[in-house]
DNA sequence: CGCGTTTGACCGGCGC
DNA sequence: GCGCCGGTCAAACGCG
C-alpha cells in the first residue's frame, strides 16, 4: 500500500491507495474491486479508508481520482507482466510449437488482398492483436499466471530521439520491415507501420509514431509476441533496459484510456519521471508530486521487491539464472 | 538485379 | 447507406 497524499490536493484528509504492482493474476483486479468497494470491512490495516469528516463532494472526488489511479493500477501490473513474460517466464515449447503450428496452418502470405482477407479461418494471436482486440481478451477461468501473461498482446515504448531525425526507426534488436506509413488524425507526424522481418511466421508488428505532445518523442507500439529469439540478444526491451542505459526510453502505459508515459531512464537527478500524460494533464500534475516524493519511491521499491520475491516463478528463474553464470563444477 | 522503402489505392470497421 | 479513418497491399521506385 502506498500512502498517497491525493487528499492534500482535494483539500481532505489523507486516503490510502492500492499501488501495489503484484504480478500474480488476480492483482489486476483488486483494483477496480476496491474502487467499487471502497470501505469494505476485510480491508487489511493501512487498506483504503474514507475518512468520516468529508463531504459528498470531496467523496466523489476522492473517489473518481480512486477510480483513476486505480485504472492506472491495473495497466502498471499489465505492463509490468507483460515485461516478466518477454524477459524471464519465456513461452514453453508447447506454445512455441502451437503458435508455429496455428501458423503452418494458416494460409501463407496471400496472392491476392481479397483472399487473405476472406479466410475464414480463425485469426492467430498476432491478426486478433492487429485488429486491437487481443488487449481485452479475458483469461479462461482457472488460468495460471503464465496464461494470463501471454494473453497481453500489446505493450507501448517511447522513445525519446534527436527531433531533427525524420526516421522512424526504433532500435530494438530485433529486424524490422516497413510496410506502410500513414498519416492519421489526431497526429500530424506519419505513423509508420512494421512487421519483424527476422522470421517470416512471426506475427509481431510494430507502429512507430512521434508524440503528438512532443516530437522528441518517439512512440512505439508492439503488437503481438515474438517466436523467435532476438537477434542480437537483447530482448525486445528497448536499447536503455539490455545495454546499460545509454539511449533513454520508457514505458507507455496503455492504449484506451489515458496515456501515462514513465521514463524509466536515470537522466540527471535519475529515477522515474512522468514524461506524458496524454488527455489527463491533471493526472500527469498529480503523479508527478507522488513519483517526486521518497515516500513513493521507497515504496514503490519494497512494492515491487516483495511482489518479485514472493512470485515462486521468479525466484526460480533467478535461481537459475544465477546458476548459468557460475562455473560448472 | 535483388531487396527494402515509398506511396497511392483499397478494404473493413465504425459512427452517424 | 454513407463517409471517415486506420490498417494493409502492391506496384513503383531507389539504392547498393
Amino acid at each position: 500500500m502506498l500512502l498517497m497524499d491525493s487528499a492534500r490536493h482535494a483539500g481532505c484528509s489523507p486516503v490510502c491507495l492500492d499501488l501495489s504492482v503484484g504480478l500474480s493474476p488476480s492483482t489486476p483486479k483488486t483494483g477496480a474491486r476496491m474502487a467499487a468497494e471502497p470501505e469494505r470491512p476485510d480491508l487489511p490495516a493501512g487498506g483504503c479508508r474514507m475518512a468520516s469528516s468529508m463531504t459528498d463532494e470531496q467523496a466523489k472526488t476522492l473517489e473518481a481520482k480512486f477510480t483513476q489511479v486505480s485504472e492506472l493500477n491495473r495497466r502498471l501490473t499489465e505492463t509490468i507482466a507483460y515485461l516478466y513474460a518477454s524477459q524471464i517466464a519465456r513461452p514453453s515449447p508447447d506454445f512455441a510449437d502451437s503458435t508455429r503450428a496455428s501458423q503452418a496452418a494458416s494460409p501463407p502470405p496471400a496472392a491476392s488482398r481479397k483472399r487473405s482477407r476472406d479466410s475464414s479461418e480463425p485469426p492467430n494471436s498476432g491478426d486478433a492483436a492487429a485488429s486491437g482486440k487481443a488487449e481485452a481478451v479475458e483469461s479462461p477461468p482457472g488460468d495460471d499466471f503464465e496464461g494470463s501473461c501471454r494473453q497481453i498482446k500489446v505493450s507501448r515504448v517511447c522513445t525519446r530521439i534527436d527531433p531533427s531525425d525524420t526516421t522512424l526507426t526504433v532500435k530494438d534488436g530485433y529486424q524490422w520491415r516497413k510496410y506502410g506509413q500513414k498519416v492519421t488524425r489526431d497526429n500530424p507526424s506519419p505513423r509508420a507501420y512494421f512487421r519483424c522481418a527476422y522470421a517470416p511466421s512471426c506475427p509481431v508488428k510494430k507502429k512507430v509514431q512521434r508524440s503528438a505532445e512532443d516530437s522528441s518523442v518517439l512512440v512505439a507500439t508492439y503488437e503481438g509476441e515474438h517466436n523467435h529469439p532476438c537477434p542480437t540478444r537483447t530482448g525486445e526491451l528497448p536499447s536503455c533496459a539490455t545495454r546499460g542505459g545509454s539511449v533513454p526510453c520508457s514505458i507507455s502505459i496503455n492504449s484506451s484510456g489515458p496515456t501515462i508515459t514513465l521514463d524509466l531512464t536515470k537522466n540527471g537527478a535519475g529515477g522515474v519521471r512522468v514524461l506524458e500524460a496524454a488527455g489527463a494533464p491533471d493526472l500527469k500534475k498529480l503523479l508527478c508530486q507522488e513519483i517526486a516524493s521518497a515516500e513513493f519511491r521507497t515504496a514503490l521499491v519494497e512494492q515491487m521487491a516483495s511482489s518479485l520475491t514472493r512470485d515462486s516463478k521468479f525466484t526460480d528463474a533467478l535461481a537459475a539464472a544465477i546458476l548459468k553464470q557460475l562455473p560448472d563444477y
